[in-house]
DNA sequence: CCGATCATGTAACGGGTTACATGATTTC
DNA sequence: GAAATCATGTAACCCGTTACATGATCGG
């Protein structure tokens, strides 16, 4: 069978994931992902998909029946024993390092700017700093919504724990970004 | 000219943030990239950076010399005056948003595990948390000595603070890992 | 002189994005 | 019957990875 170690890249992983939890046809599946991760309404990116599905199926992770009885004619997907058992295996890996050194400093975009700015003047770095404190503070509140949200859809502690990760992420970021400004200000 | 909404991209940046503080051939950069950010000593990656060279050149951003006085001819690369105000756009930039919702959820790809941590018993979550937990904790480790000697090379303020951003996050992420085990374990 | 390092490059391939094509069904 | 939405797909392109090719020079 030989696809053993074809190592499990984000969308595809994401894909059995969704799978594992529910059986759909593509187009369920593309607007679910999109309402979960994009707040776009075009709904694009069906080239992805179903490229990555047609993948799949070659790989015997999911198989796909037409349902000729629904007038558009979807095509329902089931995981199968393989895929189940991958997805599985993915959940239960420790290990997830890729021998990236300092993989935060690709995390947060800012931080790369901020590596140049001894190259800029003093106001110049506190309107780029305030601009990113600002930024903060509405994914703060973007993430506080969506966990009150979250507790009203009663979903499990974990997911609210990755929703929480993401609040104390940000809180982290604005009490840097603050010290930064300091330190920037007295530097002069 | 016409290469005015050519989006910065990752290593294209880099490379424009290097030639910036200082001009060197292929080879040079090659080195220093890797020092940077991999520990692994083949020193690969010709490709993108003899082919993104190349681009760069061709966009105008880049001039690149044959040096025949030294033997193993090298290529010595100097900015344009195009590509130094590229660079300084980017870094003066105000915008870094690309429209992810929830874009922490792929800084850490452990969340994407946990997102599934409902299937699996108490005994696998522990395992998984606290390998997260020594992983942060060897990160903390490798990022606090970057840090004293960033301080020995007397780097300026701002590539500092990169790093103890770096430090912070661990910090946190060690806190948030914590608490997510003894939720784990209330929990059954 | 042989292997390590310096130095530059090409080619194949991969996932992911963007754009387009097609057609059925629902809604107004 | 026109517009929106459902539904599946292809093709071109781009960045980045992996692997390979080539040749000069330096240290043992």
């Amino acid at each position: 069978m030989m696809f053993e170690e074809l190592i499990s890249l984000a969308f595809k992983q994401l894909l059995l994931g969704y799978l594992f939890e529910f059986n759909a046809h593509g187009y369920k599946i593309m607007k679910k992902v999109h309402q979960d991760f994009y707040p776009a309404d075009p709904e694009i990116n069906e080239g992805l998909l179903y490229t990555t599905l047609k993948r799949l199926e070659a790989e015997g992770l999911i198989t796909r029946e037409t349902e000729t009885e629904d007038r558009p004619s979807r095509k329902v997907i089931h995981l199968t024993e393989a895929g189940r058992q991958q997805f599985l295996d993915w959940l239960m890996a420790a290990e997830d390092e890729d021998g990236v050194k300092f993989d935060f400093f690709y995390q947060y975009p800012f931080l790369e700017r901020c590596n140049y700015f001894k190259y800029l003047d003093t106001e110049q770095v506190e309107l780029l700093i305030n601009k990113q404190i600002a930024l903060s503070g509405q994914r703060l509140e973007r993430y506080r919504a969506a966990r009150e949200s979250m507790i009203q859809k009663g979903v499990d502690r974990f997911r609210l724990a990755i929703i929480d990760y993401g609040i104390s992420s940000e809180e982290m970021k604005i009490e840097w970004l603050k010290t930064l400004s300091e330190r920037s200000a007295a530097g002069c």
